[in-house]
DNA sequence: CATTTATATAATCATTTACTTATATATAAA
DNA sequence: TTTATATATAAGTAAATGATTATATAAATG
């Protein structure tokens, strides 16, 4: 592990805290892959949407997704020019492969037409 | 990285919440290199007793710390067992070498016969 | 332009968190 | 066996958290 991307235990706490919730955490997992828009989450967490897009304006805030609008949605993808990668990256490799949240999660995905 | 030590999202975001705190994070870190007893940390968190013990609680709780007593002391060090010991290693590995706040807390470390 | 759709924001609230002060317990020492 | 030391626990509290409901904004559509 290279280490230019080590932080301070201040800044590894930090960041830690705000993946530290369930919901946040599988996000970030989600958008490690490939983007996703507001109400594809509200659909596959069954979350309200003020829930969903305050959990993203967490991470928007930290600098771990980055925003990118498109018509009338907003898509939220890695932002992987973080200073947060390495330790994102870190924990998210934790999580199990078969994780049953998370298929449950990826079971309930729709095209972005998800009126 | 070995699969078998990857947890659920659900563990994983648990873990990372316990860790998420400045000082646990920091004595967790210490406790990966040696033990140290409760009065050492004491000195070097210069937080309150009852603040410290509540932390080595949480964390014992949570089985990633183990506690031996000697003496009049208790002596706390990583449990190595723990389901967690992924997690905690792929966390503390992101601190940097350089930490400020840790490099101050080693400087302030003293013998065990601290009174 | 009026309406629908997607999303954000604001206000509120119950719960959790991490501290404080006070007290209990358990071992060591006198 | 009293006293000191090390640590834990309990009770109280201010602040942070994550949800809810209600409302605002902004783009698309009729």
């Amino acid at each position: 592990m290279n280490q230019s991307y080590r932080l301070s235990s201040e800044e590894i706490a930090t960041y830690t805290k705000v993946m530290s919730d369930p919901t946040r955490l599988l996000i970030i997992k989600l958008v490690s892959k490939k983007e996703y828009c507001v109400c594809q989450f509200v659909e596959m967490f069954e979350m309200s949407q003020p829930s969903i897009s305050q959990h993203l304006k967490k991470l928007k805030s930290y600098g771990l997704v980055e925003e990118t609008r498109r018509g009338q949605w907003r898509f939220y993808s890695l932002n992987t020019a973080s200073d947060a990668i390495g330790i994102v990256h870190a924990i998210i490799n934790q999580i199990s492969d078969q994780d049953e949240r998370y298929i449950e999660l990826i079971n309930k995905e729709r095209p972005v037409d998800c009126g």
